[in-house]
DNA sequence: AAAAGTGTCAACCGCTGGGGG
DNA sequence: TCCCCCAGCGGTTGACACTTT
């Protein structure tokens, strides 16, 4: 037996709603609030009409203020951002940006946001593939040179540190919007705790708490510096398990909040790719694996290089997918995606 | 010009947590 | 303490618009 409807399905009208509707609501509320109940206030109006969707109409539509389209540059950053600290919690990255909605943001970074990022990371992928291949071009020719044969050549592995993606906040920006400050305090009351040790620069540092065996250790590359936003003069540190109980949403799972968030991104960007092959170009070093053949591509310089996932803010450079693979915990977005397992 | 494909966004659905009785 | 009701939230759907073939 399931959880009685909120309203009788039968006799609410759904679908979209009527300029009748819309000025019906909007001058009921404009003239006596919702009245603390929106279940009761379309039978009050005589709108036919649930009143969960009444509220959304409202608050999505028909509330002053609201901005629709039309996304300018710092609030992308100001999502991009957010999204990668605290994953889809549309409501809180919303109420950073006046005049927003939540539907309006999950809309927005659905349909746009994620894909302008997965091009940015493309971009990237392309230029570090053309000075790799440099790269390795000339030393294949100093080791030729010093070859005796039969040798080796020792394993390559250059950590990349990418650039920083365009998240960076400039200080002159509208500092209402989200100056380094209101985003450190956001995290806080988000659970964060911070600590006043000026030298660990922003959260990622902690991401390496990741339970790895060894493998997979904190003296691999983290990448302390990917987001602008993070990278506040007034230093933040990671969570500790502690505070990630406050999060009993599975987003929140893990050793700390950024952690779902990047894991987020990676699984949708995977997902893209999976669902939508000619993606796949870029996107197979994010993973250490050639994800268009579903074989791993840990053993060349090229596909070695996780500078990629770092410029979508990820911390850490993993040699070893298989390693890695196992050391991931059983709930990780990693273990469930099957498109990014070895055939 | 028409059909097929793709993108966008408003609206719906169902779950969760908080407040009140 | 438990139960119920409701607001709020995030994921999903479907209709429409636009673009490509």
């Amino acid at each position: 037996m399931g959880r009685a409807p909120c309203c009788d399905k039968a006799k609410v009208k759904k679908g979209p709603w009527s300029p009748e509707e819309d000025a019906k609501l909007k001058a009921y509320i404009e003239e006596h609030g919702t009245g603390g109940n929106w279940i009761a206030l379309p039978q009050k109006i005589g709108l036919k009409r649930c009143g969960k969707s009444c509220r959304l109409r409202w608050l999505n539509y028909l509330r002053p203020n609201i901005k629709h389209g039309g996304f300018s540059e710092e609030e992308d950053n100001i999502i991009c951002s957010l999204y990668i600290s605290i994953g889809s919690r549309w409501s809180i990255i919303a109420a950073q940006l006046p005049g927003r909605t939540d539907n309006d943001i999950k809309n927005y970074w659905n349909t746009r946001l994620k894909k302008k990022l997965l091009g940015k990371q493309r971009k990237e992928q392309a230029a570090r593939r053309a000075s790799l291949k440099q790269e390795i071009m000339i030393k294949r020719e100093i080791n030729d040179s010093f070859m005796v044969p039969g040798a080796t050549i020792p394993h390559q592995q250059t950590p990349y540190w990418p650039e920083l993606p365009a998240v960076i906040m400039n200080p002159s920006q509208d500092s209402h919007l989200m100056d380094q400050e209101s985003i450190r305090n956001l995290l806080i009351k988000l659970g964060g705790r911070f600590s006043d040790d000026i030298r660990e620069s922003n959260i990622f540092t902690a991401i390496n708490n990741y339970p790895l065996d060894g493998s997979c250790r904190q003296d691999q590359v983290l990448y302390t510096n990917s987001i602008g936003m993070l990278s506040s003069p007034a230093p933040m540190r990671s969570m500790d398990s502690t505070c990630c109980s406050q999060f009993p949403n599975s987003n929140y799972n893990g050793p700390n909040m950024c952690q779902a968030g990047l894991d987020n991104l990676l699984v949708e960007l995977g997902e893209l790719a999976c669902s939508n092959p000619q993606h796949l170009e870029g996107l197979d070093s994010l993973y250490g694996m050639d994800m268009a053949s579903g074989s791993t591509g840990a053993s060349s310089a090229e596909s070695t290089s996780w500078g990629n996932m770092s410029s979508l803010g990820y911390p850490q450079l993993v040699s070893d997918y298989e390693t890695c693979l196992q050391s991931v915990p059983q709930d990780s977005p990693f273990e469930d995606s099957s498109c990014f397992r070895p055939q």
